[in-house]
DNA sequence: TGCTACTATGGAACCAGTTCCACAACTACG
DNA sequence: CGTAGTTGTGGAACTGGTTCCATAGTAGCA
């Protein structure tokens, strides 16, 4: 029975038989063990080199019961925020030599059977959750398939995660509206009814910090001023449009998201309304174009929260280490050219 | 010998055993097969429920040897043309229930180690590479490994591939310049020297569409008008900045991609020339922002790019359908509102 | 020289699925 | 009633690694 080198390709028996060693040797000189003499070392060595063998993952992962992969679970993963922190997630995952699964979440159907799915495939190690809040009894599943789990932007049970302070955030931007001087301050976000959706909060969260700071200050809560609607460029436009048709206009906007002060950016150009001189924008998340835009805006590290969670996640992993318990990751305002003073 | 059902996961023994069966009837009913009759598949399937068995899909994996899994390659997968594209390929994988394996590259040499290390991981059925041409040593590396590879953004030997004519691109561009009246048309680009880097070839292609265009129009080629410089909108910025400063500067700036115009665009408001009254600027690519800032661009389908990618990969994979050679999706001219006539 | 301790090695058992062969039970038909 | 064909079923063999136990060989030492 000879190996057919054109078709099939070696396995470690191969190696073996052709060295004249056992499976064991092979297996030890693969995975560095001090276990094997230098000559016997060698010589399975060139072995492996004139058959081209490349030892089996997936073999390997079955065998072990571990595939050096992290699942990541994230909401429209084309958004801006959302790729920055795939970008420290894949840093660091690839810095230790893991591999990054991504799954990509558009619609609640799909929402649900990720969560579903993915803990119970074993072929991943951890999972990370980005902007989603899982339910309980899907967190009581991560637990029952003994799947460690970390989130991002998101807080949820006893789950170790990555987040900022959404509120305080809310508030930091409000708040430098009111010290320009503005009064009349809009906001323009998601839509409120999240738990029927994705359970995303941050919107939400933000809009609680607009909504205090406005109350501290002794400024009136005008609903007429909240809009909410899908995230999005075009969305906020509109939502935008309607703001500053009001017969009372707000001389500044805070947006939930750069993407949507676009938008308002979008709709006071439309209308011909001068930024910053009639209308102040900031925005949140202080992504990679909004330095180009001149957004005033609050930042958040997006890279740093990718990486962070996984070195979470590392730590679940590893045994010894305890379970680490939600963290918060600061947050700084950033002015720019969309921000001043209300016109006399 | 109990099995614990705390500690460890059921198997498809431990199914058996309970339902009173033979392991392959549980196989048999796990992958639907018909030679099961109804009430043995009903006994089977309520002893899966007792137990809460899940498949191990690792297992299955290396049993089958198919991970149901995709690779893909990408450099700066935070760019938004690459982001599109990802997204057009995790759509078109997700609904056929494939999993998407990310590598993001930003040093040669972790391209050069996922190019060498990825196709022999057995770990996924099919390669697909965004933006980088494989060397012909790695081409052939491929098919010793026998992993499909499709590659998008790019052309190699007679791998299977989807692509445009970034050439007939910067010729579209380009004559859109002249027609409008430029004749002191500029380029900024990435760098030449690309082999030596990651082998991107859409600028230096783009470069090339719009030398012949400017040679077939009669116009001077004018070496000091090609400025060339690392991807990245600060850099365009730069190198933009040097040619407005020029004795007799361009009147018009064609970007090698979306992301270098933000950066001319950058620069010619620092100067404080008016687009498009002093200067026309257009790119390429049709990124999401581009919209936003009103950018004449030469639009490419990403997120198709993706998505047919994955098609003419799965036809490699499914062994009846040879192997599609490689495909080029159209591109068309975007009109907005960065270019215009020269000032007379 | 004989005993112990340690190193180097071979290979069976194992991981949890799939596949396939053997076989029993039953039906169809001459 | 025998034979051929079909259907349903059990379980061995297989996938390619790792792990661990048994054992041979050798050095150290009294």
């Amino acid at each position: 029975m000879e190996v057919d080198q054109r078709t099939m390709a070696a396995t470690i028996r191969d190696v073996a038989r052709v060295a004249g060693v056992g499976l064991g040797t092979v297996s030890r000189v693969l995975n560095n063990s001090p276990l094997v003499s230098a000559a016997t070392r060698q010589r399975v060595l060139s072995v492996i080199e004139e058959l081209r063998y490349s030892p089996s993952q997936i073999a390997r992962n079955f065998s072990l019961g571990r595939t050096r992969t992290i699942a990541a679970i994230a909401p429209f993963f084309t958004r801006p925020s959302v790729v920055e922190r795939l970008r420290g997630i894949e840093a660091t995952l690839a810095s230790e030599g893991y591999h990054l699964v991504v799954f990509n979440v558009e619609t609640v159907a799909r929402r649900d059977e990720c969560l579903r799915e993915v803990p119970r495939n074993d072929r991943a190690d951890g999972l990370l959750i980005i902007s989603l809040v899982p339910r309980p009894e899907e967190i009581r599943a991560f637990s029952e398939a003994s799947m460690p789990v970390v989130l991002i932007d998101a807080c949820a049970g006893n789950l170790s995660g990555v987040s900022i302070d959404d509120v305080a955030g809310g508030e930091l931007a409000t708040n430098y509206l009111i010290e320009l001087g503005h009064r009349r301050i809009a906001f323009v976000g998601d839509p409120l009814e999240d738990p029927l959706t994705f359970n995303f909060t941050s919107s939400y969260d933000r809009f609680t910090g607009y909504q205090r700071t406005l109350a501290a200050a002794g400024l009136p809560i005008r609903p007429e001023y909240h809009r909410h609607g899908l995230h999005g460029r075009y969305e906020a436009r509109v939502l935008t449009h309607e703001l500053l048709k009001l017969p009372d206009p707000p001389t500044a906007i805070f947006a939930a998201s750069d993407t949507q002060a676009m938008g308002v950016l979008e709709a006071a150009r439309d209308l011909e309304i001068p930024v910053p001189a009639a209308l102040s924008v900031i925005g949140f998340d202080d992504i990679d174009i909004a330095e180009h835009l001149g957004l005033t805006t609050v930042r958040q590290p997006l890279f740093e929260s990718g990486a962070r969670a996984v070195e979470l996640l590392f730590m679940l992993l590893s045994e010894g280490v305890s379970a680490p318990p939600a963290e918060r990751l600061a947050i700084d305002l950033v002015i720019r050219t969309t921000t001043a003073p209300p016109a006399a």
